[in-house]
DNA sequence: GTCTGTCAACTGACTGGTTAGTTGTCTGGG
DNA sequence: CCCAGACAACTAACCAGTCAGTTGACAGAC
């Protein structure tokens, strides 16, 4: 029952992502994740390397879990923003360990995970509008940039501002899949003007 | 010439704000910061406290030259997401200050100069929609909301996505200020559709 | 069945270096 | 003379990373 390298590694990489999410890489401590893991330190060195390979292990499979459970679709990007902000809802970490990820790692270092993940979007959102389902007013990039940012819109603003938000969750789902409809030209309800 | 507590508060709050911008409050280090600015770690604690009050100070400063430099204008907000944005471009600590204020801060700890100008903001959005100059199909926090998340659109994307971009800064800033005029539902070009 | 050798999984204790915060003293301007 | 401004030196705690040694599972010999 113990002795199981590949459950301590699992259990490991659980209690870093939790301790990540709150406390950034320069805040999170090695003893508290063991700790929490319910094993020894020296088991972080032996299975991930060290402080900073542990979050990348940790970074890589929250970037794999977050393409399996919000699918890219080039040709509905609304509802894709609406699956992004699901997530993002489900699971809080996400957003903050993506948010320590692009304050704390330095420039330069690039997770294959991600540039491969954010090359077959941009693919994918090139050939949509060759295809004409997209309209082309923006360039893949920038269209690709503008709908992430409006699904994190909600987690990217100063906390202060999110106490003054709709405590309502749905609302904030539709008023996040309404504005990608507007960005893209496509709005469901065209609006007063 | 020396001995000047005004002269050595702002050389302190200088180095202090590039290190916090670097590092991160975890990440900082008060030798490093004292030394930068030219002058002895105990004069942070005389003069500002601790760490924690020394990145309240630095943050309560940017708010500050923030809302000078790109004055909020309800009636127009894609002018204002355009001075947002360039605001962000010419000084990139402050959406780097402003994401570690989000992560690093406990929740409940509020700046009194943030809830300030976020309340001054909503309320000028909220009578710019009674006067039929904003669109009201968004409520005040959720424009506000769309509108900031624009503007930090290019600053709040992970980097590799970045690398991908286009370097002409003109171009990201007409994408930004168009974004925020879909967003109204008054697009400039109203697209294929 | 049980004894024994082997190896991976695991641990407690340690280290060298670092860090936030403090204190007692000095200095120069008024 | 006096006191705010400045600092070197210090402390107590902390922390990433290491290491010598222990434990448990299991395979093969008998």
């Amino acid at each position: 029952m113990a002795r199981d390298a590949e459950r301590t590694k699992k259990r490991l990489l659980e209690a870093a992502a939790a301790e990540f999410a709150a406390l950034g890489i320069a805040g999170a401590r090695v003893d508290r994740i063991a700790h929490s893991a319910g094993c020894n330190k020296a088991m972080i060195y032996a299975y991930f390397g060290n402080k900073d390979q542990l979050f990348d292990a940790v970074f890589t499979q929250l970037v794999a879990a977050t393409v399996e459970r919000a699918p890219f679709d080039a040709a509905d990007l609304a509802a894709y923003a609406g699956r992004l902000f699901d997530r993002y809802e489900a699971d809080p970490a996400t957003v903050r360990l993506s948010t320590w990820y692009r304050l704390e790692r330095p420039q330069g270092v690039s997770l294959q995970a991600v540039v491969a993940s954010n090359k077959s979007k941009l693919e994918k959102i090139e050939r949509a509008q060759r295809e004409g389902l997209v309209p082309a007013h923006y360039a893949p990039v920038e269209l690709l940039t503008l709908v992430i940012a409006t699904a994190g819109a909600w987690a990217s603003v100063n906390p202060e501002l999110g106490s003054d938000a709709p405590a309502d969750r749905e609302r904030r789902r539709v008023v996040v899949v309404d504005a990608v409809r507007r960005l893209l030209g496509t709005p469901e309800d065209p609006g007063p003007t």
